[in-house]
DNA sequence: ACTTCTCTCTACCAATTGGTAGAGGATCGT
DNA sequence: ACGATCCTCTACCAATTGGTAGAGAGAAGT
């Protein structure tokens, strides 16, 4: 048993809420996609909302892994935008679920906001001193660090999840196309934060 | 009677469908909105999906029409980017359903995908078209115009919806606080673009 | 042999879902 | 006065929903 049954349930309730959503994900559904009975489902976790949860805790110190691992490093400057946003595009080629389900979740009438919010607010508050620092030393174009903040976000999990829009304007979807996307992007981002 | 009961419908499933979006969303929720019986419903509209269509036919075609009444007016460059951004901020301040609705339908398993790319593939177009004519004339930063219109549609829609990530950033989300994200924007945005 | 614990199952259930059938009351042109 | 059309209603329905109750199998400790 390479996998436990409640990490396989895990697994696939990421992606089922991941990409179909909270509302239209049935306990049934899920059960005949993994071969098991809607109770085993009901045994690890006590309701639907319970399995939510859980799957948004893993996903969000999964994220939260990524940013830290990038900040541990300590480069400065655009340099660290770069690679940070490098990372986030990593993820969302390789596990889109994860994204898709902060999308989920930052839904206006989501219940689990709060949660994950609290996993984070941290590395949120990290990256607006980060961006404060450099602009105060004059690696970065002065503006309000909070603000910045949400356009980067906004920019970054768009381009990154927003696959269905790129499809409707006939970008491609494939892996180099992934790899252009996030090309234009940093330099993109590059143009925006640089310095006059 | 100042409104039709066909019209009530399409705005409390337009206001319905946007928020908590298509799965969550029940006839008879809907129905006891408007204080009339779920046939009633039935009556106008054959069936769930159908009111869905409905709603983002009329959502796409009211997008289209702020695009289109601000390309009538023909201004150039950044300018004219500033412009289209302060529309939709208008439409975003006002009808926030509206772009709510947007991202309901592109998420991954919508079934009306097609049906507003019917709509938008014409603006897509000639927004490409304009980037395009605008950096072979020198007034906008050369790059691959397609890619930069994602990043644009990306950078724009999320600035305008992601309310409850705002909030979790600890950014106001009154109205005073729109027109601050707004001019942020602009800023970031006129950076990433004006040419070297 | 016996109990205990872990796990998955069958059998239900009340509530809600989208949707059908058709009655009844207006308002209309004739 | 008449049928026709438009609109909203009551009455149902089969299917699906999340969730409960509890049986039974297997392994492990005693």
């Amino acid at each position: 048993m390479a996998e436990s049954t409640r990490e396989r349930i895990l697994d696939a309730a990421l992606r089922a809420f991941g990409t179909e959503g909270f509302a239209a994900t049935s306990l049934d559904a899920l059960a005949t996609e993994l071969g098991i009975r809607k109770q085993t489902i009901l045994y690890y976790f006590p309701s639907k909302q319970a399995i939510f949860e859980a799957v948004v805790d893993r996903a969000a110190s999964d994220l939260v892994k990524v940013f830290e691992e990038q900040a541990a490093r300590g480069i400065g400057g655009l340099d660290q935008v770069e690679a940070i946003v490098k990372r986030v595009f990593r993820l969302a080629v390789r596990r889109p679920q994860l994204l898709g389900l902060i999308r989920e979740v930052t839904r206006p009438g989501s219940l689990s906001i709060d949660r994950l919010s609290a996993h984070t607010a941290p590395i949120f508050d990290r990256a607006r001193d980060f961006l404060q620092r450099e602009m105060d030393a004059g690696r970065m174009r002065p503006s309000d660090p909070e603000m910045l903040l949400l356009s980067l976000y906004s920019t970054v999990v768009g381009v990154a999840t927003e696959l269905e829009v790129q499809r409707a304007m006939g970008i491609s979807d494939s892996l180099r196309g992934a790899v252009a996307r996030r090309q234009e992007l940093i330099r993109f981002l590059r143009a925006a934060l640089e310095p006059v």
